[in-house]
DNA sequence: AGTTTCGGCGCC
DNA sequence: AAAGGGCGCCGAAACT
């Protein structure tokens, strides 16, 4: 190595980074303006590249799940990140601009006029799926024009209403694309004997009567005798026979539903979909597929919705049970700090909408629900907490609608900032978070879906109405009142991207600065669901993580939000075993 | 036979 | 009592 990158990396923080043909490395410090300070340099080999410029505080590449995995393959991070495509997601959505192109390459035709390529990955996505998820490996592009596309978007970050929040988005998302890509590498604890054992426990044997488990085949026999013939508890068509010949009415074979049907069968029936559940979803064929070397490997997508939430691809790392999680066990000598926000919903809408009551009220790291029932619902804690809910939610019948006027009565401008996003989402126009990711104004078809439906693709504005869009778009014009169901499911959207948006902003500030603090330590970030984070770490760093975390909550809450009176307070467990933490 | 959609339910 | 937001996953059903 000369010494000049060294140099230059004192100098400027900020280097762009592409990989290039035949594993070299292309490489620019950047200046001020997004430009290059220096001529671009090949180098042979990528991580050399990176961890030869310490000095280097944020690496500005296309994506960061085509080039970081491999960096961290090689024992090399990064301190940030700049991702070109997820900001020129971003940007293109603030710009209300959904469903263009979001690929590097076309963000560079647009900017120098030519024909736009569309996304590769896109045109395999689901209908409406939005899916912010792209080809690691899509287009490269040479690193002058990748820094083009850079320049591009930070004149544009500047051209929006607030672009000191949209370039905390856009770093906020950068920061969990890192995230998402260590917590790949590490992967969660995972005992596959505890696992094991939980599920003899419940299922019994693995193979028994039928092929399924004892458990099953035994509540299957249980089902069909009180019906007193043979069902099939898996197939809802059969169940809802069998009651039906049994003269009772259901419609579905929902829980709920059947729950309250007075019936011998009701009882096995409900246990065996609960076991049958744990079976398909979380049983021993899930255990082969994910579980390898004590580490439950899920694929965590940062930036995977519209809303900003995370998704996963593989083994449902979301919705693992509660039952199944006594099977994430930390390592000999180890802990796992697991740390859930407290009311983080209402604490985020106190703050977005600074509402005077209820910022008061999530000012305190008391129970919220508690003081928000003392105030509107009598010490009610549960109807409060059902008010709050159906008012992110956007509940519309049943009890809700006479506990949100509870709601109103105390909370207005909490609940008018929720009506007001509901009403411009039903009516078509553009709804953002607190930092500027904005929601699509309507779902729009695939290409081929349009076609077939002989629908132009979408240039025209949303349109002053919520129209209908795809196949049923054509087979049922849209006239007054009648397409209600459809405006109104856009209004309770957009209604709920203002508080889950903004809170998955939040969330995402949060483990930057976790991230960060935990830099220097053995601890590892190993899992994050919407508002809940375990870092797995060494027995004796456990406090230091504890703390870590109340002080990055409290920093995102401030860079977030701004000045704000709201605390986002959590419920921090040190433990062994993931099932012990609640 | 292979692919897509549906039903139900897990998590937040 | 019964219903509102976001997801993923699985087998069965429905389809090409």
């Amino acid at each position: 190595m000369s010494d000049p990158p060294a140099t230059l990396a004192r100098m400027t923080d900020r280097w762009a980074l592409a990989p290039a043909e035949g594993g070299g490395v292309d490489v620019a410090p950047l200046g001020p303006d997004g430009l290059p300070a220096a001529p671009v340099r090949r180098e042979t080999d990528l991580a050399e590249a990176v961890r030869s410029r310490p000095g280097v505080t944020r690496w500005v590449w296309r994506s960061t799940a085509e080039v970081y995995p491999d960096l961290l393959a090689s024992g090399v991070r990064v301190e940030r990140a700049y991702d070109i495509e997820a900001a020129e997601t971003l940007l293109l959505g603030h710009e209300g601009r959904y469903g263009e192109p979001r690929s590097a390459a076309a963000a560079l035709a647009r900017l120098r006029g030519g024909p736009v390529p569309p996304d590769p990955a896109q045109r395999q996505a689901e209908p409406g799926a939005q899916s912010a998820l792209f080809e690691p490996h899509g287009t490269p592009l040479p690193l002058p024009d990748l820094i083009a596309v850079y320049a591009g978007q930070q004149r544009r970050t500047d051209a929006t209403a607030h672009p000191d929040r949209m370039r905390l988005l856009t770093a906020a998302e950068s920061a969990g694309m890192l995230v998402a890509a260590e917590m790949n590498r590490a992967g969660l604890p995972w005992r596959a004997d505890v696992h094991r054992a939980v599920l003899h426990d419940l299922l019994g044997e693995r193979y028994a009567g039928g092929g399924g488990p004892r458990r099953l085949a035994e509540l299957a026999d249980e089902v069909s005798a009180a019906f007193g013939h043979r069902v099939r508890p898996d197939l809802p068509a059969d169940v809802v026979k069998a009651f039906a010949r049994a003269g009772v009415k259901v419609t579905s074979t929902r829980r709920w539903e059947i729950e309250s049907v007075d019936h011998p069968a009701v009882k096995p029936l409900l246990e065996y979909k609960k076991l049958y559940r744990i079976w398909v979803a979380h049983g021993w064929s899930w255990l082969q597929d994910w579980v390898r070397d004590g580490r439950f490997r899920p694929e965590f997508l940062a930036g995977g919705t519209v809303t900003g939430r995370w998704v996963t691809n593989g083994g449902g790392a979301l919705q693992i049970p509660k039952i199944i999680r006594r099977a994430v066990v930390a390592d000999p000598g180890w802990r796992l700090v697991v740390a859930d926000a407290d009311q983080m919903e209402p604490r985020v809408l106190a703050a977005i909408s600074r509402d005077p009551g209820l910022m008061e009220v999530a000012g305190r790291e008391s129970d919220l629900y508690q003081s928000v029932s003392d105030r509107a619902f009598s010490g009610d804690r549960a109807q409060a907490k059902l008010a709050v809910l159906g008012a992110v939610y956007g509940q519309t019948s049943g009890d809700g609608l006479k506990n949100l006027a509870a709601l109103r009565r105390r909370f207005p401008k909490a609940v008018a900032y929720v009506d007001e996003a509901a009403r411009a989402g039903q009516e078509g126009r553009l709804v953002r978070t607190w930092l500027g990711r904005t929601c699509p104004p309507a779902v729009r078809p695939t290409e081929d879906a349009t076609e077939e439906a002989g629908i132009p693709p979408a240039q025209e504005e949303p349109g002053p109405a919520a129209r209908p869009w795809g196949p049923e778009a054509e087979a049922r014009p849209w006239v007054p009142g009648y397409a209600s169901t459809d405006a109104r499911a856009r209004g309770r959207f957009a209604r709920n991207f203002v508080v889950q948006g903004s809170a998955a902003d939040w969330a995402l500030l949060l483990l930057a600065a976790l991230r960060r603090t935990l830099s220097g330590m053995a601890a590892e970030l190993v899992f994050f669901q919407h508002d809940e984070v375990i870092v797995h770490c060494p027995e004796e760093e456990a406090a230091t993580v504890a703390e870590a975390i109340r002080q990055s909550a409290d920093l995102a809450g401030r860079l977030t939000f701004g000045p704000t009176p709201v605390r986002f307070p959590f419920t921090t467990a040190v433990v062994e075993c993931y099932a012990d933490a609640k």
